[in-house]
DNA sequence: GTCTAATCGAGACGGTACGTCCCGTCTTCCG
DNA sequence: CGGAAGACGGGACGTACCGTCTCGATTAGAC
């Protein structure tokens, strides 16, 4: 995975404009600290010497730790092309499990971290924000899918549903239940999609 | 002999047990800090420094930030007696606006550095679950009013609901919306419990 | 040799007057750390822990922590009674292994450590002194005897002598010599002695 | 001398390498407080505090409280170019007479200090054992020229002689009796030298 | 026989210094 | 001229002791 290991004395400058090794070491080793060590253990300090990067070099394209996360996260997540199962049910619980997974692996403790950076810091905050908009957007065309094929109306409350389902998928993380399962969950928003 | 002369050192032991105003000082010093600087100007050397406290002291009772954090926390949440307005809606929407109005005070910062540091200290992760379950009960006892009242029946939906308005108000609060107008999340849920 | 470990509790008062049992277990304590862990690990902490005495109780009798060092000394410390061999030379040589050998023991260790606190504490300094004065009228009795058989008359260098071959001691310590041959030093300050 | 009377922020780096400035700011202020306050004033946090370094910056190169006072004493330590007065007994009284000179500015604090952390630190001693080692070819050097001179013959028991002399030395310094007249003994160690 | 007084273990108190880690900035040198 | 290397001042971390204190229990001797 990573090719940080082995060059001993790391990279040498390609010229005048910028290295995309280092970047892609740098972010390789952000993400293997990030799931070895978790939070704590992602300092820039310890980024640099595991990516075999210069510091200032880090900071000139991270200037803190939150935008490093979040550069580790962008580069991995996933897009907002949900999986048609052929019913909203099928595709909710498809979502669902499917983020969940995700977070099984490196990426929940990465967002976790900008969840947790957000709480301090307001650009990280924004850019969480941000994301979450995209999330939302995201189940909304889930939605837009029942609607064509009939399963619901397009009513109001769909701004709603899928707000609160993204409050239960993040409420899940950052209290440690992504292993329970969603499905009582999923029908009683369902429920209140369809009857509202 | 008396060491009340000006008191400028701060207090002294009363013996080989623990000092309720060494207490009251280092939580009023924390809750200051916290309001004041956020999350990042909680360092415990300027919690001791401003509650005059050793930082040995400190260290005693709360082995770590978080664990200060939660107990500031502790020492003022809402107790689970919600108000009874009569209704089930009027209920809920004085819980959700009584909760926010908690949280513009110095609540919000505290409750934001919990949720950010249980992504990294599982002791104050369980903290944070233990303090969900307590909430979710009192979410609980606010529907079995309206089932009193006959409002709704005692239906399984109840926890789910509840866990939902709880995941809807941590979320809002981690993402900075806490100003928002809540009645729609709100009246999304209630109909999900009422057709459940 | 120490009665510290079993009793759990320590030792009670026997009423208003000084405990001797309490006084052994310090100086024990504070013996065995010092051979132990040398001069670092004496803290007044650990000996009271050690010798399940309260703080308080330690600092009654031992204000710090080289009055403490300086009373474990003093608890073991050899009488001026030399061994009379039958000549200067035996008895100097026999003088000098004697205290090489004690050095060897726990009492190096203690001692270096009371020189060491001298040079920053004026009272262990003091009393440094005056031990110092106590050996050289030790070595001065050994020389008596040797005046006594007339191996050496009774000259003014006497004392020269004493406090040289003291100070040949005192650096073989604080340079960790006392394993090297004495006998041509003791030797060289005697052809002194006899031809000044 | 100096240099932190105005520049607040102290000095930046200069490169990936060691500043000599640094260094110097930290022997002189750990110099300065050393006679100020002597061996127990000389803590790391002083001496960095009032040289306007980081404390790691300090650890960097001084490790431990003894290495810093080793590398103030080495800075200044007088060199082996005794002074040639035409007799032994010139040279001698005015290298006893030098020294102790030397000892009563700043440097006699600083040796007491290396001699006292020697005690208990094994690099420390070693150094010092080093520093015996020198000084004792420099009192042979005087020898030597004695020799030369014909007032002496050149016989083995100059090495003890030297020794002798520095036991004298040092211990005059650790006994704090430096002002008190060495010709003395120096006439008696003369004469063991002479006549052996 | 009760009271007084000192001493005991225990351990919390406000502090100081420790030695470590990381921050974000800087300069130099290599390729 | 980009990038590694790493020194720089700074500051928080968590630990260990310092010397002081207050407590409650204990017990001898004074009353």
């Amino acid at each position: 995975m990573s090719n940080t290991e082995l060059d001993k004395p790391g990279r040498a400058s390609i010229g005048a404009r910028r290295n995309p090794e280092t970047e892609a070491a740098i972010l390789d080793a952000a993400q293997e600290l990030l799931s070895e060590k978790g939070f704590a253990g992602l300092s820039m300090e310890a980024v640099a010497k595991r990516a075999r990067a210069g510091k200032a070099t880090l900071y000139r394209w991270y200037p803190n730790r939150g935008a490093l996360v979040l550069a580790v996260h962008q580069r991995r997540k996933a897009g907002r092309a949900y999986k048609d199962t052929g019913s909203l049910d099928g595709d909710l619980n498809w979502l669902v499990a499917h983020i969940f997974d995700l977070w099984r692996g490196d990426m929940g403790m990465a967002f976790k971290c900008i969840i947790a950076e957000a709480q301090s810091q307001p650009d990280i905050l924004a850019a969480l924000q941000q994301f979450r908009s995209e999330r939302i957007e995201g189940i909304k065309d889930v939605l837009d899918r029942a609607v064509q094929r009939g399963e619901i109306t397009n009513a109001a409350n769909q701004d709603v549903f899928a707000e609160q389902l993204l409050s239960f998928l993040w409420t899940s993380l950052i209290t440690d239940q992504i292993d329970k399962d969603p499905t009582e969950t999923i029908s009683f928003l369902t429920s209140a999609l369809k009857n509202g």
